[in-house]
DNA sequence: CGTGGCCTTGAAGAATCTCAAATAATGTGG
DNA sequence: CCACATTATTTGAGATTCTTCAAGGCCACG
């Protein structure tokens, strides 16, 4: 549990107080323990991530029907797998604290990362098409997960038509997060597609009420670059250009975004 | 109707006679013209691609029920659209004959390319998650598909656990596709992902009925670069190191497969 | 206080892109 | 059916981007 006490948030010395971060609070250790050791009955239209997670959307009739919905939570140590690619299928897992990494084995040895999960976001649904995961989730710092069992949705989703649209949409929601991804992957270059990274990561931080502006990266540089296709060193080549750009103060994992509009500009060149 | 009788199949004169087609046929304009102009009831359980399409893997009693779906076929002439980015999702669509590509304008005007689609495939899944297709679907070829309408499929598949798993099924597939694509996008080289890409092609020719070791593409070099990441100019570069390699003949968009192995090396380097 | 992991940076090399030109195939309109 | 415009493809040469290899720094941890 000590690996998640890293950097401690030490930013005021270089960071101008002027953008001021209004109801925000920087991802750190000390907000994810607070979600910790409770041992609530686990239900869906209680959870403080109903907004993000399988419940949103949903209204009372049918948000009561999700609660009949029986789970398990697990916690998932830094480091440690989830599930592995190629283990058999049985659960759809939901975040509810801490980040995940999804990723393929290389036939030469080598590591795809092939996806970030945080708060809300369900891993695993790749693994509904062969009964067994096509990739493993890895926790990028101590972690906890909701484990629904794949039959019980299934059943669930013929009970509702809404439950039913919710959970489609949810898969459809991977199918185009990956067509973005792809294009990000297919057209655009080293800045422009480290740049897509941290404002994708931003937006998804400030939906969960983190500040969009100043975060902890969970993952190296490494698995950045993996994700991203590009070398380690490209990734911090990039970070430091976008430091003397004057967008981002970088400081190892911690970032500030200084210039949001310019960072969005580098991502998309209009025209030309 | 006449776009389709392009290239007409005149290899004999490079081609040796060895590597003899066993049971396959090169899809050409005959063969889809072939299943055209027949106006049948539009029954799943009767259609020839019943094996590749959604019925697939589908027992009678489930079968039988597939029937219930009520669908309409649509022509669509090559180079049509079938449907654009941003209209709004209400068809999932089944290829019947022809071959689409799927793809995304990029802010500048460009295209990204994010699939190809051949007999038997689904489209427009990714248009569940907002109600609205992510991307375009575009002809490559005069084709014709089947419209189903997204309201009824999900009326179905709440009516049975098999029919519901069917169809989440081949939206996880799409998933997994992705994921593999995005692998190559983002860890492979020129060559890697052209063989990757031939060899992928392949295989869902053969699965078709068609021969894996010799095809016409529909897709222009700049459509396939776009597809892997890389410029028209690379991709034919490649083809060419490919031919030269002896691994393929090249002539234009005719392919023969000379040295499927040779082929499959380059795309898994082993270990290296 | 040394070790190992992670990050940064430099310099050289390789892969890919850009620009340019030539060729071939296709379609158009007389 | 021909001249012409258009598009797709191939190929070369130089520019650019990214990777590879190498070295050094920082930091947490034992």
């Amino acid at each position: 549990m000590t690996e998640l006490a890293t950097v401690p948030v030490r930013l005021g010395s270089r960071a101008t107080s002027a953008a001021a971060p209004h109801r925000s609070r920087i991802a750190t250790a000390e907000t994810l323990a607070a979600l910790r050791p409770t041992s609530l009955p686990t239900q869906c239209s209680n959870c403080h991530l109903k907004d993000l997670c399988l419940p949103c959307g949903m209204e009372e009739p049918d948000l009561e029907r999700l609660d009949e919905l029986r789970f398990g939570r697990r916690r998932v140590r830094s480091g440690d797998a989830l599930y592995h690619a190629g283990e058999r299928f049985q659960f759809v897992y939901a975040v509810r604290a801490g980040t995940f990494k999804s990723s393929l084995a290389l036939a030469d040895g080598r590591e795809q990362v092939s996806g970030f999960h945080m708060a809300g976001e369900l891993m695993g649904l790749d693994g509904v098409a062969n009964g067994q995961h096509a990739s493993s989730a890895t926790a990028l710092e101590d972690a906890e997960v909701c484990a629904i069992p794949h039959a019980h949705l299934n059943d669930l989703a013929r009970s509702s038509t809404k439950m039913q649209m919710v959970i489609s949409r949810l898969m459809s929601r991977e199918i185009v997060r990956e067509h973005s991804l792809m294009m990000l992957l297919g057209s655009m270059n080293a800045e422009e597609r480290l740049a897509g990274f941290l404002l994708n990561l931003s937006q998804r931080l400030k939906a969960r009420g983190y500040s969009s502006q100043e975060f902890h990266l969970r993952m190296s540089r490494a698995e950045i670059g993996s994700y991203l296709g590009m070398k380690l060193e490209t990734v911090s080549r990039t970070f430091s250009a976008f430091q003397q750009q004057r967008l981002l103060e970088v400081d190892k994992r911690h970032i500030r975004i200084v210039d949001l509009d310019g960072l969005t500009r580098v991502f998309q060149p209009q025209s030309h």
